[in-house]
DNA sequence: AAATGCATTAATCAACATGATTGATTTATT
DNA sequence: AATAAATCAATCATGTTGATTAATGCATTT
C-alpha cells in the first residue's frame, strides 16, 4: 500500500487516471480506456495488470454478443483501500470509514450545542479506536488515511469557540496513526466529494456552493479541485455583496442556514426530520439568498470564465430545490454584458457531501490525477 | 523550427521550462538549474547540449573566482526565435516584431477615430508585408507566430462596430502567412506579457487588471494564465459591482478610461503626452475606480485565494500609481472576515503590455511550460 | 440447417525509443 | 586537499510500434 504519494508502491499518474476514470464512469473494459486515455493499447494492459496485482481492479465478467473479441471489464475492486472521515461541524460531529468504491462502511455521530475541542476529540480518538478493533489486520492494512473536515478558524465563530485557537487539530490526531491526516475546509470537501463521488456529467470548471450553518463552497478549474496558497480557496461565504435589506456585506450574512435561523429566531435540527420552517419565512430568506449568490456566481463567471454552478448544502433537498430556483431567477436580473450566466443545477449528496469529502482527501492524494483530462 | 507544439523539433515540457526561468530570472548555469527544477546535473547537461545546438541558448564568460571549476552562465540567444504581435485598440492599432529575448525590433502604429476592419486589415497586411521585407532569410524562418490582442466582441462597443461581427479575424490574418496565428483578449494578453516578459519576483497566483478605454484583466494560477473553457478568463471589466454614484453595475462602467473620459466630456490622446485631466476630477474618478477595483479584489481573493493583484493600464505612471493607492485605501474598508486582503502592486509595462502580450501568445505556446513549477 | 470464410474487436507479445536516473570520473578553481 | 561544475557510461522507467493471438457475429456456401 502507497505510504507517499512518491514512495514505493505509489501509483503513477496514469494508473491514478486510470482509477479516477473508472470511478467516474463506472466498470469499462480496456479497449474504452484507450479510448479515453491518449495511450497505446499496450501501456494499458500493462497499467491494468499491475493495478488488479495490487488490487485495486477487478476483472468483471466478460460481455459478448458484439462482434469482436468479447470484453472484459474492469471495475474497482471494493476492497482496494479503505478511508477514513472527520468532519466537524456547527451541530454535528461525523466520522465514517468509506471503501474504494465510494460506499459508506461504518457511520457514527454525535451531536452537540456548539463543538468543543476536548469533546470532538474524544469522539474521534474513541470510534476510531472502535472501528480499527472491528477491522481485520488486512482491513487495518489498507487504510490509507484520514481526512478532516472543519470549518477555517473555528475561533472566529465566537468567544465560545476560542479553545480551538491553540489546537493543531491535525498534528493531535495524527499522533499515534499509522496513517496520513489531512485537513480542509469543509466547503472544499464537499466540492471534492461531488467531483469524486458524485455525477459523472460535470465539466471540467465549475464553482460548488455549500449552504450551511454557515456558507461555504470550492471550484474545480481544469478537473482539478483548486485549494490556493493558503488552502482557502472557495471561501464563497466571505465574498463581498451588495448588502440590501438585513445581513451585512458578506455572502454568508445573507445565503446560510444561521441567516434563515436568524429570521425564525431559533436554531434548526442537524437533520432534515425537524426542518419546520414556515413557508413565507423560507421563501423570503431563499430569494434573499439567491440574489447574494447570483451576484457571487457572476464574479466567478467574470473571473475565471465557467459554465456551471452547483448548490447543495446541508439543507432539506426541496429547500435546496427552492435555493436553486432562486438563484436561477436572480441570475437573469445580472448584468451580464461580455459573459455568460451560468447553468445552475443541485448537488447530488446533501448533508454527506462534507463527510464523504473528508474521507476523499486520502483518497484524493493517493488516487486522482492532479491536472486531469479526463 | 517548430511547426507544431509535438510535430518535429517541438520542444518538451523541461526544456520550455528551462528556457521560461532563464527568460524570468536571467542567465545562469546550469548548477543553477539543477537546483531550481528535479532534474539530475546530467539530465540538464543533456537537455541544455540540445538546446544549445537548436540556437535557443548561447553560453556566456565563464565565471571564475568563486571555489571550484568556474561556471559557465546560458543565456537566451535573442535570434533563437522571433514573434509577431498586432493589437487593435480603441484609439490605436499596433504592430511589432519581438525577438527572443523580449526585445521589440520593430514597431509601427496607426491612429484611428475607431477601428474599422479594412483599415486595420490593410495596415496589419501592409506592415507585416514591410517588416518580413527587412529581415533576412534566416531570420524570416525563426518566425514562429503572430498573436494578436483585441478586445471580446467588438461589435458590442457600438453600432459602428457591427462589420467586426462576420470577420474572422484570425483566420483572415491567417491566409497566406507560412506561420501559425492566435488571438486572445487584450487584457488576457496584458497579463500574459506581465507573465513573460515583466517583474521576476511575482507569485505563483494573482490578477492582473488592465485599465484602459475599458477595463480588463487576466488571471495566473498555479503559474500559467488561465485562459477558461470559452477563453473569457479574466473579464474583470464584466464583474457585478455595488453601482454607488454615477455609473452602472460592472467595473468597466466605474473604472476605465471611458469612464474618466466621460466625466470630462472629451476623449484621451493614445498616449502619455496630452493626458491633461484636472487633477480634481482624476481624484474622483480614481477614488470611485479604487472602490469598484477593491470590491472586485476581495471577490478574486474569497473565490481563488490569492496574495496579489497587479494593477497596470494604459495610463500615465502618476495616474497609474493614484489608482494603485486608491485601491489600497478602499480595500481596508472591505470586509474581510475568514480571508485576507491582497497586496496591491503596479506593473511595469504600461502601454506597451499589450502588444507584448500579444507577441507573446506564439511565444508562450512554443516556449512555455504549462503547468509551471516555477 | 450446418459449415465455412472473413471482417471486427479485444488484448497481448516482442522489440525498441525516449527521457530520465545513478555512480564514477574529469576539470578547474580556492 | 576540499569544493564545485560538468560530463561519461551504464541503466531504469515508461511509453511506443508492429506483428500476433483470440473470440466473436455475420454473410455466404454447402
Amino acid at each position: 500500500m502507497p505510504l507517499d504519494r512518491d514512495g514505493p508502491g505509489a501509483l503513477s499518474r496514469n494508473e491514478r487516471l486510470i482509477l479516477s476514470l473508472i470511478r467516474k464512469r463506472g466498470p469499462m473494459p480496456r479497449a474504452a480506456l484507450v479510448q479515453l486515455m491518449d495511450l497505446s493499447a499496450q501501456s494499458i494492459t500493462n497499467l491494468t495488470r499491475k493495478l488488479m496485482q495490487a488490487g485495486y481492479l477487478d476483472a468483471g465478467a466478460v460481455v459478448r454478443g458484439k462482434v469482436g473479441q468479447p470484453s472484459t471489464p474492469l471495475a474497482l475492486a471494493p476492497d482496494g483501500a479503505l478511508f477514513l472521515g472527520l468532519k466537524i461541524g456547527r451541530r454535528l460531529a461525523e466520522l465514517a470509514l468509506v471503501d474504494f468504491a465510494g460506499r459508506v462502511r461504518v457511520h457514527r455521530q454525535e451531536v452537540h450545542s456548539h463543538p468543543r475541542p476536548d469533546r470532538v476529540m474524544a469522539f474521534a480518538r474513541q470510534g476510531l479506536e472502535t472501528m480499527l478493533a472491528t477491522l481485520s489486520p488486512a482491513e487495518r492494512a489498507r487504510i490509507t488515511g484520514l481526512g478532516i473536515a472543519a470549518p477555517y478558524r473555528l475561533w472566529d465563530w465566537g468567544h465560545e469557540m476560542s479553545d480551538w485557537l491553540n489546537l493543531d487539530l491535525r498534528y493531535e490526531l495524527a499522533r499515534g496513526l499509522p496513517f496520513p491526516v489531512f485537513l480542509d475546509n469543509d466547503g472544499t470537501t464537499a466540492c471534492g466529494a461531488e467531483l469524486i463521488f458524485g455525477r459523472n456529467d460535470l465539466p471540467r470548471d465549475f464553482i460548488h456552493i455549500y449552504i450551511a450553518h454557515f456558507a461555504g463552497g470550492g471550484i474545480v478549474l481544469d478537473g482539478a479541485l483548486r485549494h490556493g496558497p493558503t488552502r482557502n480557496a472557495g471561501a464563497l461565504g466571505s465574498m463581498p455583496i451588495p448588502s440590501v435589506g438585513p445581513g451585512g456585506g458578506q455572502l454568508l450574512d445573507q445565503a446560510s442556514v444561521s441567516a434563515l435561523e436568524a429570521r425564525i429566531g431559533r436554531s434548526l435540527p442537524p437533520d432534515d426530520s425537524g426542518w419546520d420552517v414556515p413557508p413565507a419565512v423560507e421563501a423570503d430568506w431563499a430569494d434573499q439568498a439567491g440574489r447574494a449568490l447570483a451576484f457571487a456566481a457572476m464574479s466567478a463567471v467574470a473571473l475565471v470564465d465557467l459554465p456551471l454552478v452547483v448548490i447543495d448544502g446541508a439543507v432539506p433537498p426541496a429547500t435546496r430545490a427552492r435555493l436553486a430556483q432562486a438563484m436561477r431567477d436572480a441570475l437573469q436580473a445580472m448584468p451580464a454584458a461580455g459573459i455568460d450566466r451560468p447553468q445552475v443545477i443541485e448537488g447530488t449528496l446533501g448533508r454527506s457531501a462534507r463527510i464523504l469529502g473528508a474521507a476523499g482527501l486520502p483518497l484524493s492524494h493517493f488516487f486522482q490525477p492532479d491536472g486531469a483530462l479526463d
